[in-house]
DNA sequence: AGGAAGATCTACT
DNA sequence: GTAGATCTTCCTA
């Protein structure tokens, strides 16, 4: 995916990383798990939105180049984000959930879970599975040989579904969560 | 200093 | 399935 792919609407480019790989090189070895399900979030229209209240220190990947990775931390959970928008705007998309391919057990060895359901399907468990920190922060997933990239998948057909955002006190009008409804590895 | 936050786990019905 | 405890930052007072 190169840095066109995330130069658009936050929420189209929720809805087209679906079914995306994402890749995560650590201590010599790959883990990489299919994107199963993502959320849409824009800057100060969106209540939900780490960047309502404006630029701070802590949220100023998102109002930066897109393609770049956003962490942030959510009850002692790193979340993981992708920053997505149009040139000039501000927006991201969160990583709710994975489905495991490569590097299953190592995943399960930093959950503490065997069951491969359990490894990924919810954005603060695919962060621990895949070993997401602050330090990952600002990173360009671009760079086909960076830490954590995101690859085109096997190209199968799948079949795409919307909710509102969940979790968030304050959302918008608009289904701004995408899923793939028959996949087991989805947070719910 | 105190509280909220896009979540998760555990221990119950 | 639901309730309550707990996790770690950053924001606001």
């Amino acid at each position: 995916m190169d840095r066109s792919f995330y130069t658009r609407d936050p929420a189209a480019v929720a809805r087209d990383l679906l079914g995306k790989v994402i890749v995560r090189r650590l201590e010599g070895e790959s883990l990489s798990g299919r994107i199963v399900e993502t959320e849409a979030y824009f800057g100060g229209l969106d209540p939900a939105s780490r960047a309502f209240r404006g630029r701070k220190n802590y949220n100023s990947v998102m109002f930066e180049q897109p393609g770049r990775i956003f962490v942030y931390m959510v009850h002692g959970w790193w979340l993981l984000n992708i920053v997505a928008h149009l040139q000039d705007e501000v927006g991201a998309v969160l990583i709710r959930a994975l489905e495991p391919l490569e590097g299953v057990e190592h995943m399960e060895r930093r959950r503490e879970k065997r069951d491969v359901r359990e490894l990924a399907s919810g954005p603060g468990k695919l962060s621990q599975a895949f070993a997401v920190t602050k330090a990952l922060n600002g990173l360009d997933v671009t760079q086909g040989d960076s830490e954590l990239t995101v690859v085109a998948g096997e190209g199968e057909p799948c079949t795409i579904s919307t909710s509102r955002r969940i979790g968030v006190t304050k959302d918008l009008p608009r289904d701004l969560r995408f899923y793939l409804g028959d996949s087991e590895f989805t947070s719910r």
